[in-house]
DNA sequence: TGTACATCAGTGAACGCGCGTTCACTGATGTAC
DNA sequence: TGTACATCAGTGAACGCGCGTTCACTGATGTAC
C-alpha cells in the first residue's frame, strides 16, 4: 500500500461519499422515483457520464442509499439502547426493579421515530412503497436487520430475566416462521414470546409510517405523547411490564 | 333532462370510468410515480391531449384513483363486517356469547389484507410513501375514513355491550386528540378505549404494509396464519375478548 | 532519480426515449326557435 | 319538423423539458524498471 495508491483511493472514497450525500439530499426533496444521476452530476459540477466511474447504474446508487439508510437507523437504535441500558444499570430510575426493559423498548421506539422524522424520504425509501422496477439485492439484508436485532435483544434479555408477562400460546403452524425469526435476529425465546414481539415491531413501524405518510393529519396533534402511549401499549402486548 | 343530453353525459361518464380503469391497471405495473397521461391516452387509442377533456391534469387523475381506492377498501370492509355480523347474529358460532366482536374485528382485518394483496399498487398509493409533489385535496377525506368508521363501530358496539376488557388509563394530554378521533369516525367511547383501538388500527396497517412492502420476505412464510394471529393479539390489545 | 508505459478520471457529444401541457383546428352532437 | 347556432370531443403539431446510458477522446496520476 504505497502512499500514491492510497491517495487515489482516498479521493475515490471521498467522491463516493460526496455522491451519496448529494443523492441523499435530492432524495429528500424529490423522493426515490425522482432520484436522477444527471441531477447528482450537475450538482457535483461533473458531466453526467462521469458518475459511471463510481456507480455502474442508477440502481446501484439507490442500493448504496438504502444500505446507508438501514445503517443509520440501526446506529440510532443501537445508541439509544446503549444509553437507556446504561441509565437503567446506573439505577437512577425508580423503576429499575423491572430491569428497565420497558424503558429500553420505549427509548428504541423513540429513536426510530426520531430518525424517521429527521429523514422522512429516506424512511420512505426503506419502509414505504417499493420503488417500481427496483428490487433490493441481498447485500441490504445485514444492514436491514440491525434495528430489529436490538429489539430482539431487549426482549431476549427481559425473558431471560423473567421480566416478561406470559402471553397467549402461539399457533403451531407458525413454528417454522418463528424459528426463522429467531435465527435472523439471534433471539433465544419461545414462540409465544417471539410472536407478540413481532406484532409490536410491526406496530412500531406502522405507527411511524402513519405519522409520516399523513394518516394522522388533522386528527392526532400531540404526536410525541400519542406515540409514547401507543408504544407503551405495544410494549405491554410484547410482555413488558410498564 | 332530455334523452339527448343524458346520452352525451352517459358517454362521458363511461369514458371517465374507462380512463380511471386503464390508469388503475397502469398503476399496478408502474406504480404511482410512473402513471402517465400519455400512456393512458395511448391505450385508449386517443391522442394525449384528448385526456384533458376529462381530467384537467395528471394530479386530478391521481386524486380520482385515490378516492376510488379508499372507497374500494371501505366497501370491502363494510361487506366483511356485515357478513360477520350476520353470522354472529345467526348464532352459528359457539363463541356467540361474546357478541362476536372479536370475529368481526378479524373479518375486517382480513378484508383489508385481502384487498391489499389483490391491489398492491393501489394500496401503496393509499398507505405507502406519499407521491412527491402531490398533496391530496380534502375531497379524499370522506372516502379515506370509511374503513376506519367500520372498525370504530365494532369497538363502539363492543363497548356498549360491555364486552370490552378494561384497558389502562389514557394520558390526559391526549384528550383533545381522542375527541377529534371520536368526531372523525363517529365513535362514542371513552379515551381509554379509543387509544388502544387506534394502536390496533395502526398495527393492522403496519402489518399489511410489512407484508406487501417486503419486510417479511424470507422470514414469514405462513402469512395468512401469521396475520390472523397478530390481528388476534391486536384485537385483544384493543380490549376484545378472543 | 528518470523515463516509458498502464491505469484511471473526467469530457463532450450523441442516441433514443418519455413526459405534461397548450393551442388552433375540424367535426360531430345537442339546443332553441 | 327544420334550420341556425352553440357546445363539446377529439386531432395533430408543437414547446420545452428531463432522463439513463454509451462511446471515443484527452489528460492526469500512478507503476515498473
Amino acid at each position: 500500500m504505497s502512499a500514491g495508491r492510497t491517495a487515489r483511493e482516498r479521493v475515490r472514497a471521498e467522491l463516493i461519499r460526496e455522491i451519496t450525500g448529494i443523492a441523499r439530499r435530492q432524495l429528500a426533496t424529490e423522493g426515490a422515483a425522482g432520484l436522477s444521476l444527471r441531477a447528482v452530476a450537475r450538482e457535483m459540477g461533473m458531466v453526467s457520464s462521469a458518475i459511471y466511474r463510481y456507480f455502474p447504474s442508477r440502481d446501484d446508487l439507490l442500493t448504496a442509499l438504502i444500505i446507508d439508510g438501514y445503517n443509520a437507523v440501526g446506529e440510532a437504535v443501537e445508541r439509544a439502547d446503549a444509553k437507556a441500558r446504561a441509565d437503567a444499570e446506573a439505577g437512577d430510575g425508580a423503576e429499575a426493579g423491572d430491569g428497565g426493559f420497558a424503558g429500553r423498548w420505549l427509548a428504541v421506539c423513540r429513536a426510530v421515530r426520531g430518525w424517521a422524522l429527521e429523514h422522512p424520504h429516506e424512511y420512505a425509501l426503506l419502509y414505504g412503497s417499493p420503488v417500481p422496477g427496483y428490487t433490493a439485492p441481498d447485500d441490504t439484508v445485514p444492514a436491514a436487520v440491525r434495528d430489529t436485532v436490538v429489539l430482539a435483544r431487549i426482549i431476549g434479555e427481559a425473558h431471560a430475566a423473567g421480566a416478561l408477562e406470559p402471553a397467549g400460546p402461539c399457533p403451531p403452524a407458525l413454528a417454522g416462521d418463528m424459528a426463522r425469526v429467531r435465527a435472523a435476529v439471534s433471539m433465544d425465546v419461545p414462540d409465544e414470546v417471539v410472536a407478540p414481539a413481532l406484532t409490536a415491531w410491526a406496530g412500531l413501524y406502522g405507527t411511524v409510517s402513519f405519522e409520516l405518510f399523513g394518516q394522522f393529519n388533522n386528527v392526532i396533534e400531540e404526536r410525541a405523547a400519542y406515540f409514547d402511549h401507543t408504544m407503551t401499549l405495544l410494549g405491554r402486548l410484547a410482555g413488558l411490564k410498564a
